[in-house]
DNA sequence: GCGGCGAGTAAAGCAACTTGACTCAGGCGT
DNA sequence: ACGCCTGAGTCAAGTTGCTTTACTCGCCGC
């Protein structure tokens, strides 16, 4: 035996950066394939923070862990592309409700789809048993290090 | 049965970057505690590439995957602090070598003690066959991904 | 020698943030 | 009724880490 494997040896931080680059990569390739050249992963994020009801800008913020001048920025440019818009707050005062229009929701499902398109070939490549292994094994790893509570993904390294 | 896992409802590609952006943090978060608070993971990756005689700074950006403009600033960082310096290359020209210093060579060395306690900290708290198997599984994953050639780390969403 | 390839450098531009300073609507105490 | 504080939002400037563009310079082949 002793293949050798070079992975075999690899620290276990920099197997979990292998696999979610290249698993984000291809996510990215086909998102933009798809008809969204112009959206970052961050895009994507925010209309998760977004989908159900919107919220303020500021709140936005915090879920992204920037600025809210950060956040205003960015909901400046996807309201200018279409993606979202600024709607009163019910609650009045100088509030407002960053809300998704309807381009915005039909990314999130493009982008669901492609999500568990891409995990269904995953599966079948490596085998299925192997993929329940690897999400059984990557949510210990998660629950152990976050609690029940699963952190906001964040585009930094 | 039927516990409600929010996990179990999660896409593969957010567990691992969760994953990832925990164990990264962490590993961060005590390379900084061990003296080095200013050195980000570009930095160890382009130690890691250097590493054993060191390169030029075009192979450097190609390795790292940016431009050699990229790649002469943050020479001219690691130099100005003291990791790495400029030597003349052995096959003359205008090549110059970037070797690391003693000092950053005591960086890969705290840094892969960090990793290693690291991941023998999470082998006793989620167990070690789990660990294990995490390892193996993310292997797969990578290796169907991406060949028997593991992809070069990039620090970039 | 001389033409050009390739490493390196210099300068300017750009994207995605940050910090600092401001405006303004509403709630609240008195 | 009034002042005033709080917090959402905005405006402007600065910072960082890259890129693009354009150059300099040393060697090698012919």
């Amino acid at each position: 035996m002793t293949t050798d494997d070079p992975l075999a040896r690899t620290e276990l931080t920099f197997l979990l950066g292998m696999g979610f680059q290249l698993v984000l990569a291809e996510f990215v390739r086909r998102v933009a394939e798809a008809g969204y050249p112009d959206l970052r992963p961050v895009h994507g994020l925010a209309f998760q923070v977004l989908r159900g009801g919107g919220t303020t800008g500021t709140e936005l913020a915090e879920r992204l862990g920037v600025t809210k001048q950060a956040a205003g920025q960015l909901v400046d440019d996807l309201e200018r592309r279409g993606y979202v818009r600024r709607a009163p707050h019910p609650s009045g005062g100088r509030r407002r409700l960053v809300v998704l229009t309807e381009r915005a929701i039909e990314h999130l499902a493009v982008a669901g789809r492609v999500l568990h398109a891409l995990e269904a070939e995953l599966a079948a490549g490596i085998g299925a048993d192997d993929l329940a292994a690897l999400r059984t094994e990557l949510s210990r790893l998660v629950r152990h290090l976050a609690g029940d509570s699963p952190p906001p993904l964040r585009p930094l390294w």
